[in-house]
DNA sequence: GTCTATATTAAGATAGAC
DNA sequence: GTCTATCTTAATATAGAC
């Protein structure tokens, strides 16, 4: 056929779970090409700035997830526990149940953009933020607020490597039943 | 100079930061052959396998030193706290105190040789092993000693992505802090 | 056992037709 | 806006001299 293309959204979709799955160096154009039924000239024409800046493009787009299915949710009303349920609901979904990499994880080995760098910084920053903004409404101190955030996100961080290294996700499940008790005061 | 050369073990430990700090795809022979100062020809009469089997050396030769820094100290005699300090002390040095990567971690990113993959799931394994063994010394019944140990792991795992990610070891500093007390009963 | 030299393939990237 | 065609560079890998 002469002329294919694909919508941004599914375009998107397709270069997250490459990039997710074999990181920025694991990538290749061509793989993008093959994946989103684009010539890898086309791809130049959408992003000039070749790979980098489809990485770029996918980290934002992930943020954009974030911020719709994390921050926003977390950050409404209605009980705190209810709240966090559904958040590690979404995570649950994002991660495909502990099959998925993190993209922060597996974007933060050197060798993108010193942009796509900063931008996974600001995201786990903001991350944090999220987490410990609940956990102190729930009644936790600032302090403790704090550091359950990062033990939660270093709890599904952790648990995701090794359900990568043992191709077995039991452990990310269990840490997402845990999820809410560790974000509210029990 | 036309003729260098470099011992087995100075040569693991340049291949070794190399492929923690740039992942399997992210590092080339070339790199390989600058950083230990042989020719790419050299690196193929040392491993003829290329690539693939440099980065399975590095994998074997970091089971070898969890043998010898952490799997043997928590075996061996004394209180189990204490042994359980030292380790994480040798962990500690391991990972420059959180400002490298954990080996599993990055080279669990596709890319790599099928008995590379294997290589990473059995240290893996032995590791929670050898934790769930000391905690189970320690006191904990079987069951409680199994999740501490996968939660030791999972804190490491996570507080170095954090710390890749933030360019920040602060969190694992304190997840090694809190190791003793997670693998030995309190 | 390391070297120089080279073969082969694939990478990122661009020009220009349609 | 996507395509075909091509450029340049860098990758893995091997041959053969020393």
């Amino acid at each position: 056929m002469a002329h294919r293309t694909i919508s941004d959204e599914a375009f998107f979709d397709k270069a997250l779970d490459l990039f997710r799955t074999y990181g920025f160096e694991g990538v290749s154009l061509q793989q993008l090409a093959e994946a989103t039924g684009l010539e890898k000239a086309s791809l130049y024409y959408r992003y000039p700035g070749g790979k980098d800046e489809i990485a770029l493009a996918v980290a934002q787009g992930v943020v954009d997830w974030f911020r719709i299915k994390v921050f926003e949710p977390l950050a409404g009303n209605g009980p705190t526990r209810k709240r966090a349920v559904i958040v590690a609901d979404n995570l649950r979904t994002f991660y495909s149940g502990g099959k998925k990499s993190c993209v922060a994880d597996v974007l933060s080995i050197p060798g993108g953009s010193e942009d796509l760098k900063a931008g996974l910084k600001n995201a786990m920053q903001a991350w944090i933020k999220a987490f410990a903004d609940i956990a102190r409404e729930s009644g936790l101190s600032p302090s403790v607020a704090k550091a359950r955030a990062e033990e939660a996100i270093i709890r599904i961080e952790g648990s995701l490597v090794l359900a990568r290294v043992l191709g077995d996700s039991a452990t990310f499940e269990r840490t997402m039943k845990l999820l809410p008790d560790l974000l509210t005061a029990e």
